[in-house]
DNA sequence: CATATTTCCCGTACGTCGTACGACAATAGC
DNA sequence: GCTATTGTCGTACGACGTACGGGAAATATG
């Protein structure tokens, strides 16, 4: 292992050369695969696997490569990482704003939902992380220009940028998390079937008199069945109260 | 290494015998250390050199054990990460409801945001982890019992502080990257010489042509030096809207 | 066609991690 | 003392990321 600093921050390669298209030489043995392709091996693995299935070793065999041979498309796993999310950032659809820029915004937003729930890993993959890559850049690009008629500098629109992804992700993952448990209450099969015995102790625990009597009404709230409410619904819902709370007033 | 499962969830603990008070046996050799000397123990490592030097090895170094000595205090490493996460919530200090319950909500998540500038490993530590140790609840609780006047059920109030305390994890470690980059740009010594090297290699790479001509607003909002405002304000002033958007009208 | 040069492939190996296992040590009850 | 019980921790295993460098495959030059 190779750390480099204190922190957890990796240790950080040349932008230019990362997202720029590499142009290839013309001399020596040609590559037998491609950034890309490495990539796509990746995002592959972490969606069929999660993201604890993407290791160098794994990836490699997935494209039928050497592990070592990754680093030839590749610096590091971190920056493989970086590659694997702005890969799918490229599902967006962004059509020309409309003039209406909080429905411009509840379209982008809905989008990176659907990405989000395509991919699984990638609200894991996003915190503390930066990404520059060319479909990462146009999300941002149409989030500013659709927020500028808004009131909004610069400054403020990357802030709101980022908490509204960041309000996503959270909100993806508890969707996620909650359709796993209601999976796992159905099919007392043995897939899942250690998740499902875990779950039932910590509600027998969260219903304890320990817990009940100290914190009644979070024992109460997080041992209800909880009738949920259409998912769909419930984004759409937060989703509005966010724009509106953080774009709302100059 | 013991990977449970497909996905990153950890195996999970019985969280009774966690949380319990642990009572001691009478018999045998007694424990030369505790499960709250453990955790503080890490929790002193990640403040000083960060996450990722909380290792088995070096926890167990930081009290004068051996490494195994460790696995008798805490069944695996996840469930040291989430008594470290406990631990430092016991930072709260949370007077009664005032009857304000906006001015209440805005009291709990500023000593949130205390907490975790105090521990800046916090936020990368928190996301897709639940947990629910004493303090932990207690906070939870806290902010349920506030926010009932508010007229939000129990599963409405777990969205908003879920999402505020999202809000509040995701802002710190901003303002954090923020304030290092500052401390960064002043001293051109060796200490942080390679992270200043690196984000000089990010900014001209987003001033670049490539990128200013695709996506001139990013280009232009990412590398402004930006006047800071007051950082206390700015949270001040994003908390109130998240608040009056989330919990505001019924 | 032969050779030199360039480029890529990837087997091996190192250091680090979490942690299973079991020999050993220290206590309390008999 | 002896035995049962409990805690300590040295050793070891299988993962991981990745440095290194020898060999293979292509092109350029003669």
């Amino acid at each position: 292992m190779t750390r480099t600093g204190t922190s957890g921050r990796a240790a950080g390669v040349d932008p230019e050369a990362l997202w720029a298209p590499a142009a290839r030489p013309r001399r020596g043995r040609p590559p037998a695969h491609s950034r890309a392709a490495v990539t796509a091996a990746a995002v592959a693995l972490a969606d069929a696997e999660g993201l604890g299935a993407v290791t160098m070793r794994a990836v490699a065999a997935r494209i039928g490569a050497g592990t070592m041979s990754l680093y030839s498309y590749v610096p590091n796993k971190e920056t493989l990482l970086e590659l694997m999310i702005d890969e799918v950032g490229g599902g967006h659809r962004l059509p020309e704003p409309s003039g209406d820029w909080r429905a411009d915004l509840r379209r982008l937003f809905h989008e990176q939902r659907a990405i989000m729930r395509r991919h699984p890993w990638l609200p894991a993959a996003l915190p503390a992380r930066q990404t520059f890559g060319p479909n990462t850049l146009a999300a941002l690009e149409y989030a500013l220009t659709v927020l500028a008629p808004a009131g909004l500098d610069a400054r403020a629109g990357l802030e709101v940028f980022s908490l509204l992804s960041g309000f996503v992700a959270s909100h993806v993952t508890h969707e996620l998390a909650q359709e796993q448990a209601a999976h796992n209450a159905d099919n007392a099969g043995d897939a899942g079937n250690t998740a499902h015995a875990f779950h039932e102790a910590q509600t027998r625990y969260l219903r304890s008199p320990a817990v009940a009597d100290a914190y009644p009404t979070v024992s109460h709230a997080l041992t209800e069945p909880d009738a949920a409410p259409s998912p769909d619904a419930t984004f759409d819902r937060l989703l509005d109260r966010m724009i509106n709370g953080l774009a709302g007033a100059g």
